[in-house]
DNA sequence: AGTCGTTATATTTACAAAGATATAACGCAA
DNA sequence: TTGCGTTATATCTTTGTAAATATAACGACT
């Protein structure tokens, strides 16, 4: 049998979504280069995406995900917060334990 | 806590998409009306996208999914053949299944 | 004071996905 | 043979989303 399931999952906030799997790329990309900017062009995502999306996140998020500072040496920067940083463990977990999931699921299914 | 978690899943052959919850949705409005063009109408889903949809679904899976008839009485119409029908049961027995699984995830991680 | 690389924001442009419209073909029934 | 409601298909238009472009503000450091 050839046929293969796939899947996305999202967390979702007040009807918004919170995070889904690009969220969770960025913020991983901004916790190894400590720079939105570079973080953005290490996904091949506009800086504008990159920063509208964070700035989704951290308004609908309990609490802050990324902190950012402006001018100084280097110009600025992101961080991920230790908040920030156990979503993007939490996400990962649950996605993985879903495919596995899903994969049991359409192994013992007969088409 | 506020989050909640959410999920799409799909059955992909070849790489190309075979069935999503849209597909799901359009081949049950078929199996209820016996018509392409009402069951379209039902979901506020324009013909030629019906069309288009059931069209990829027929050429990649393994085995028919719809059969239709052009003329005669009624003008024609859209059958789901048994094995369409098995794939909606497979399709919405493992989604169901899904959400409850994220649901008892989610439930166990401290954010 | 001036430079630098960054965050933050608005405006414009491009493009792909969706929708609307039109038309042909089909076969039963009146 | 004409009408009807459907499947099947092409073409044009619209629209919503993504990308590109431009600009301002910031603060450390030289």
């Amino acid at each position: 049998m050839k046929y293969k399931i796939k899947s996305r999952i999202w967390i979702e906030a007040d009807g918004n979504i919170l995070l889904g799997e690009g969220r969770i790329s960025l913020l991983k990309g901004i916790e190894e280069t400590g720079s939105l900017t570079k973080a953005a062009k290490s996904l091949g995502m506009s800086y504008k995406k990159a920063w509208s999306l964070i700035d989704a996140v951290n308004s609908r998020s309990e609490k802050p995900v990324i902190t950012t500072s402006i001018g100084g040496k280097g110009g600025g920067g992101a961080q991920l917060t230790p908040y920030g940083k156990s979503l993007v463990i939490a996400f990962e977990t649950i996605n993985k334990n879903c495919w596995e999931f899903l994969d049991e699921q359409i192994s013992k299914t007969k088409l």
